[in-house]
DNA sequence: CAGACTCAGATTGCATACAGAAGCCTATAT
DNA sequence: ATATAGGCTTCTGTATGCAATCTGAGTCTG
């Protein structure tokens, strides 16, 4: 067997190459933005990264330039990287594109989904409705992340999926310090939409889909309101 | 006037500070690839691309890591960038997302458009009619990217128009070889939807382009199957 | 003759070095 | 006292150098 195949039922990962610096770079960057160690406007000195995480410039700067293609940071020519300063009106914006996106990978998943993804809907549905009970804030939130996330999956779009988690992780970034979970109601619905995937009612799905995010951008507009300036 | 103010009426972009030669690169490369000079599934050899553009290969390799995020090319760890190979699955995909984004935008659109808006609006229409008049095939796919771009910076949403562009770019990348505009129908459509747009009626300007959009993926998926591997 | 091993060339990833631009502070003139 | 001009420091943008790694050809062995 000389010809190179790709084996059908192993989905194997080319055994771990060696993770580039840049990623790692990346991945702690993020963790400092979102964690508001670097604050939003603060200007981010590449040597003094590089000092800090033990690496050299080279990585920082290749960090720096996806950050900034993820929208986590400004890039003004000849001045450097400024970690980027969410505004009122940029939130709203991501979180109807969110919806728009997510609405549509509903309506793909009713499509999509086989006998075992709506038993492993159900689990996630379950699995919410535990940390509610429980008044786990954070399971909450975990769990419904988990939910809609497997729903995106379902729809069977990887360039769909890879947008929404693109845009999911910035608004999470901007709600995360004031948003509390919406509670029963965003469950309930929930529920709605699992049902109408599982019997492949597409179009019902996404319409429910689209009024849940409708409700829930709502919900944290409200809550952006009424907190205005939280991370000047 | 020390403290550094805004000028509330004047949008001036900041007098064109110095282009980081990685821009240059970037905006070369993706010629490159859309003009079939670099042929999908190629390796980009930095120290090579790096002579060809006359710079070193830093601002080669920040370049290719942008083309990386947008989808242009894949960097294997260790063995370099190849120029992203695209599938006919992908490519569906791609026009689904668009699809839904530009609807977004169409209802966007609808609810912020000004008078002067809706008289650009015409023009841009009338443009199209006219290039499809002379059949001008070139000219018909630059007034309906006019028409749909207008349309999209009218929803007042930078997010969404950024991926908007974005997933454009791409879909545009696939079907250039093989593709021909839809022709009259699709700017009777037009007009309809600009029509719902000047007088607001976001739902129904909403509901117009997605069967406009729906119309053009299908009219797409169609060629698509007809020539299956057009570049492999 | 098939298959595994070795070694050399090539290429990436990271580090360092250098030049130019931007911002800041100070000194000076009005 | 304020505004301005000039020099200085800092940081980015670009170039180059070096080590690790991957690929492929050639060779050796069963």
């Amino acid at each position: 067997m000389r010809e190179p195949r790709t084996f059908p039922g192993t989905a194997t990962t080319p055994v771990a190459r060696p993770a580039p610096l840049r990623q790692a770079v990346y991945d702690v960057l993020i963790e400092l933005i979102v964690g508001g160690v670097l604050q939003p406007g603060q200007h981010l000195i590449e040597a003094e990264l590089a000092v800090n995480l033990g690496v050299s410039r080279q990585p920082v700067r290749e960090a720096l330039l996806r950050l900034q293609s993820d929208g986590w940071v400004e890039l003004r020519p000849a001045q450097g990287a400024f970690v980027h300063s969410p505004t009122v009106e940029e939130a709203a914006q991501l979180l109807s594109v969110r919806a728009v996106l997510e609405t549509h990978a509903a309506h793909g998943a009713a499509q999509y989904a086989t006998g075992a993804d709506i038993a492993r809907l159900w689990e996630l549905q379950a699995a919410g409705i535990a940390a509610l009970s429980a008044d786990d804030a954070r399971g909450i939130v975990e769990a419904n992340a988990a939910l809609h996330g497997f729903i995106t999956e379902l729809a069977r779009n990887p360039i769909l999926a890879e947008l929404i988690r693109q845009v999911d992780r910035r608004v999470r970034w901007y709600y995360m310090p004031i948003a509390r979970p919406r509670g029963k109601d965003a469950w309930n619905e929930h529920a709605e939409i699992i049902d109408r995937i599982a019997v492949g009612d597409a179009d019902r799905a996404e319409a429910l889909m689209h009024q849940h995010t409708r409700t829930t951008t709502d919900f944290y507009c409200r809550q952006l309101s009424a907190v205005p300036r939280a991370r000047a």
